[in-house]
DNA sequence: GCTAAGTACGAACGTTCGTGCTTTTCTGTT
DNA sequence: AACAGAAAAGCACGAACGTTCGTACTTAGC
């Protein structure tokens, strides 16, 4: 196996960063399909082509794994947000915000569509720091939200984040199942009702 | 284990059937918290007291306990929803299915939450039988608040329930992840929105 | 040039998974 | 009371699970 040279690899010095860092990709895409139970330690050795125990040493053990994978998929997800944050404060960023959403599912970049969907309703019941971690990603979205709204001068912000996270999260989950690409254009449609009653 | 006597138990003869309804009712309730990979039988054979191969009998393979489990989850949905159709068609009807269906979630009646948002999580990216029977139930929910949105006067009735399914999934899952109980005040709040629209 | 640490490997562990095959227990009908 | 068929249990299997161990090979520090 040839270890991509990433940013995050070269930071931390060693090849063994390099390696867990192409792990953990490739454990982002594997949990966003087969869920961080489904991600197991001999399915992603064999994708990696590299051995059980030589991956598993990088961990210590799989609850460590899961939660590198946690750690990564918020990594992405930062990622594919930040253009939004050259939009200015309030109504714009937030529709850039959920417009970046929208477009990196709509691209079909990730196979498995929404890492924070798959995973959230597979741990919701299931206490411990994994479900301690994901839920924290998800409070510190929606509060971002939420700040936005504040700024954009809702009435109810924290009603306000929750609306429109509903919108965007439910383009997932419908279009992961239905395949039916209008599931953008209802969201898109929902964004922007939620939104014109902000920006008049 | 003493089963206990349903109406579909009676209906099929034999004690069998009594069995296989209890075993599928412990399966909803167990799916809806591990998953429907998660829905291990010998797991689901220890909770009823009863032998993996004794339990393995009545469906023959795991797949066909999945469906049965789906199948068991429709009905029992269904009688959630039931008193809803009592109200009028149109928006009262759409308020009264959305209020059933957030009552029952408010009330904790069954562990785990919704069903199908736990499921078509879990299934949405694996294709087969199992995917297929979570997709066509779904799609009858839908199927039927588009047709009742459309009895409404609502000028784009898929969207219209998109949008009102957005609202009250998303606060099945944030309940169920921040355990905050203001999500439903948010989605009756969303929900008063669209409808009241569609009421004007 | 020697050593220590880092990195990866193959083999094996005990457990649980889904699934067969055989035997025992229960139940309903003469 | 006896019997036939259904229902449940017992037992065993191969595979995959997470994890541990001992051991090579590579790199970095003295």
């Amino acid at each position: 196996m040839v270890p991509v040279r990433t940013e995050t690899g070269t930071r931390d010095a060693g090849k063994g960063a390099d390696t867990r860092a192409t792990i953990l990709a490739r454990a982002v895409d594997l949990a966003s399909v087969e869920g961080l139970e489904g991600l197991t330690i001999g399915r992603l050795a064999g994708e990696l082509e590299m051995s059980k125990s030589g991956l598993f040493a990088h961990f210590g053990s799989k609850q460590e794994l899961q939660l590198a994978t946690i750690e990564a998929a918020a990594k992405r997800f930062r990622a594919v947000i930040a253009p939004a944050f050259e939009a200015a404060e309030g109504a714009p960023r937030l529709r850039a915000m959920s417009e970046a959403y929208l477009a990196h599912l709509e691209q079909g970049e990730y196979p498995g569509g929404c890492f924070w969907a798959a995973t959230a309703a597979e741990y919701d019941d299931k206490p411990g720091p994994v479900r301690d971690a994901i839920a924290a990603a998800l409070d510190a979205w929606l509060g971002e939200l939420e700040r936005q709204a504040g700024v954009a001068g809702a009435a109810d912000p924290a009603s306000f984040a929750f609306e429109l996270y509903a919108v965007v999260t439910a383009a997932n989950s419908r279009y992961r199942l239905s395949g039916d690409p209008s599931a953008f254009a209802y969201a898109r449609a929902g964004m922007d009702r939620l939104l014109g009653e902000l920006e008049a």
